[in-house]
DNA sequence: AGTATTATGACATCGAGTGTCATAACCAGT
DNA sequence: ACTGGTTATGACACTCGATGTCATAATACT
C-alpha cells in the first residue's frame, strides 16, 4: 500500500461521500490497512488533500531567486506565482478537485491558513529583499498577504466559472492587486543605490526612471 | 455563572497554562460548571477566544456604508478599518491577549480563515459596489482579500513591536496596499456615469450597465 | 400553588490524533 | 538457508473536542 494509493482511495470516498462524512476508518478499512497505519503514511486528514505542497514550495522560491533583478517586484512575482499554479493538463482534473476541498470545506478553509503561512514567507522574503527591508516587517509582509489573497480570490474565481483558465484568472488578480507597489520599489532601489558603489548590488543598474 | 465570567476564567488559564494545553474540562471545573454547560454558552474552545467578533462586524458594515460616494475607495477603507479596529484603553490589555493568541496558536490560527472570511465578504460588499462589480466576483474580492492581507500584517506588525501603535500600522499598510486601486474606480465611476443619470448610483439602484 | 419553559448536569458516543508494544516483513552478512 | 537487526504494520488503550439524549433543577408565567 503506497501513499499514493491511499490518497487515491481517500480521495474518491471523499468525492462519493463528501469530506466530513468519511472517517479515516472508511479511508484505512477501504485500503484494507490499519487506521493507525493511515496516520503514519499523513500526518492528519487534512494532510491527504494538500499533497506534497510543502515539498512544491521549494520550486517556488527557485523560481523567484532566479529572476534577473531589473526585473520589477510586482512583474517577478506576478510572473513567477503564475507558473507556479500551471498545472500539467493531466492533473487537471484531481488539481481543480483538490482545491475545490481546500475552499470549500470547513475544515479544509480553517487548515489553509497554516499552509498557505510558509508561501507567504517566501514570498516576503523576496519582497523583503526587493524592498531592502526584513522580511518579517511591515510592507514585505503586506505584499506576501496581498499576493496571497489575490491568489486565493483568482483560485475561487476560477472554480466559480467553469471553463475560465486558472493562469488567466490569477494574472489578472496580480496585475490588478500588485500594481500599487511600484513607488515603494523604486524608493528602496534609490535609496540602495545612494548606499552602495554602483555594481556591489550585482547586476541591477539602469532599470527606471531614477536613472 | 454568566458567559463573561467564563471567559474571564478561560482566559485565566489560557495564560497560565497555554491554550493547547487547557482543557475543556480544566475550564468547566474552575468554573465549577459541567462541561456539557461550557459548551452551551461557547459552540467550541476557539469560539471563547475570539469573542463577540461576529456582532462587531455589523459595526463595520454600517460604517462602510456611511461613507460619503464622493470618498475614494482606498481612502473609505482604509479610515473604517483603522476605526473598526479602535480599541478602548481599558480593553487594551485584553484584546493584544486576544490577537496574541490568535495570531500564534496553530489551532486558532487555523480557526482565523473561517472568522475573517465573514470579515472580508464585508469589505468585498462594499469594493463591490465600489467597483460596479457583483462582490463575488474576482476584483472586490481581490481588494477586501488585500485588506484582510494587509491588517493581518498590521497586527501582527504590532504585536512583534511593543510600544508601537495599532491605529498607525493599519494606516501604514492599508495605504501601502491599496494605493494600486485607484484606478480602476476611477474607470468604475465614469462607466456608471455614462451609463446612468447622475445621482442614481447613490446606494444601490441601477446597479449595472444592463439597466 | 401549579404548570410550562429553560438551564444545567450526567451520561454515552463519535471521531481525530497519539503513545506503546508486539509481531511481521524485509534486508543485510555469514 | 540461518541469523540478527532494522523497519513497517497492526492491535490496543488513551486523550480530547464535540454532539446527542434524557432527567432534573431553576425560573417564569398565570
Amino acid at each position: 500500500m503506497s501513499r499514493d494509493e491511499l490518497e487515491r482511495i481517500a480521495f474518491d470516498l471523499f468525492a462519493r461521500r463528501g469530506f466530513s462524512e468519511t472517517t479515516v476508518d472508511m479511508v484505512a478499512d477501504e485500503a484494507g490497512v490499519a487506521r493507525r497505519t493511515f496516520f503514519r503514511y499523513f500526518h492528519s486528514k487534512n494532510d491527504v488533500v494538500w499533497g506534497s505542497f510543502d515539498e512544491h514550495l521549494d520550486k517556488l522560491r527557485a523560481r523567484l531567486a532566479s529572476v534577473p533583478a531589473r526585473t520589477a517586484l510586482a512583474e517577478a512575482l506576478r510572473v513567477c506565482i503564475v507558473e507556479f499554479n500551471q498545472v500539467p493538463p493531466a492533473e487537471l482534473r484531481r488539481h481543480r478537485k483538490r482545491m475545490q476541498l481546500i475552499l470549500t470545506v470547513p475544515e479544509l478553509q480553517a487548515d489553509s491558513a497554516l499552509r498557505y503561512s510558509a508561501w507567504k514567507d517566501v514570498v516576503a522574503e523576496f519582497a523583503g529583499a526587493r524592498l531592502g527591508e526584513p522580511s518579517g516587517s511591515l510592507r514585505p509582509q503586506v505584499v506576501a498577504r496581498c499576493a496571497l489573497g489575490a491568489a486565493i480570490a483568482a483560485y475561487e474565481h476560477w472554480l466559480a466559472s467553469p471553463g475560465s483558465a486558472l493562469t488567466s484568472a490569477l494574472d489578472e488578480a496580480l496585475r490588478f492587486c500588485l500594481s500599487g507597489f511600484a513607488g515603494a520599489e523604486r524608493e528602496a532601489t534609490r535609496r540602495s543605490r545612494t548606499a552602495a558603489p554602483a555594481g556591489a548590488r550585482g547586476r541591477r543598474e539602469g532599470r527606471g526612471p531614477a536613472g
